[in-house]
DNA sequence: ACATTTACATGATGGCGATCATATTTAGTT
DNA sequence: AACTAAATATGATCGCCATCATGTAAATGT
């Protein structure tokens, strides 16, 4: 049945929403086309109306979860915390999509690879912008080094099967780059 | 046809080097058991004499190859320049098993986590014997901190579809690691 | 109201891949 | 040398999944 222009507007963008969901909790390849059109109320068939393949959907979800992240913007302290909480390295599926995806672009279409390198660029850039107590000179280095570091232990946390080790290496990575940020801090 | 008992440890040693450079270049979906057994010159049929499953050649693999994987001892400032230059970050095939495949352990059996728990410990302890000048109180936080960030980054400079954007990450981190090592050190 | 288009549902299809069954050949053993 | 057991090869099987084909009914335009 034909439903109205506005209605499949909503069913796209919850598409959209649980396959990125899904995508973050599962992977790519661990979620399969009809498991989306079903977590967004759907069956299969309707797929192909609203994508061309999975990659487009995969390069569409990409593309709307990166536009939707805009964390990092604000109190950095703050954002660097929550990152690097035991909350996010348990919430995969609502967490980061940087921490969650990242890894798997490398073996995706060219097309999620450009989605996920922009989402990158304004992310690097928010968290520069979010730094000024720091020299200019000092922040694109803080930015990028601060975020690879987030990313990275955010991971190391979830691939890490020990519940002590795996706090730890959120603990100490939020104070690594807690002594980073201050010592190179203009004031 | 049957094969010396010594030829067959060979060809077992044989399917777990491939398959660690097959899972490290493709991820653990993307390669098939029959593509491993063929990479290692023989076929399909074979496999289940040597492992019970795909999941158990999974976790064999990353056993054998974060046992191999002994880098970070010696000098750490090579090794830091090794990790995060654009060669290693190009050769993911025979790069760190950790940068390539932790972000898929999530989806993995526990003896697989179990396995990358185990590398993952041992790595942080290396890096942290290898930082003879830094003040033993701060050691622990450098070493899981600086590796974060090595993983992050290679993580984040393989995702990266821009070549610019790419080995700026790169640099960015290698600086960040370095005056945020020397910015402890007691001397 | 009617015609037409279209979004979605139901139901194939085809290929790939993990795993299993059986045959073959040869290393160990006696 | 003959026997047995084992390692590998060849050839199913079975299920899952991406994609396609077709039906249906409701929305939109006239």
């Amino acid at each position: 049945m034909k439903v109205s222009r506005e209605q499949m507007a909503e069913n796209r963008r919850r598409i959209l929403d649980v396959a990125s969901r899904l995508f973050r909790d599962k992977g790519f390849d661990a979620v399969s086309v009809a498991e989306v059109m079903n977590a967004a109320g759907l069956t299969h068939g309707g797929f192909y109306g609203h994508f061309s393949s999975k990659d487009d959907l995969i390069a569409h979800t990409l593309a709307h979860v990166l536009a939707a992240d805009e964390g990092g913007g604000g109190d950095l302290r703050a954002y660097v915390d929550a990152y690097l909480s035991p909350r996010h390295r348990d919430n995969a599926a609502g967490g980061c999509p940087t921490a969650g995806l990242a890894a798997a672009i490398r073996h995706q279409t060219s097309a999620a690879r450009s989605a996920m390198t922009g989402g990158l660029r304004s992310q690097i850039d928010r968290i520069g912008k979010a730094l000024p107590e720091v020299d200019a000179a000092d922040r694109r280095r803080v930015a990028i080094g601060s975020f690879a570091a987030m990313v990275g232990a955010v991971i190391l946390a979830r691939a890490i099967d020990d519940p002590a080790l795996s706090d730890e290496v959120l603990e100490q990575t939020r104070s690594w780059i807690d002594t980073g940020i201050s010592q190179v801090s203009a004031s």
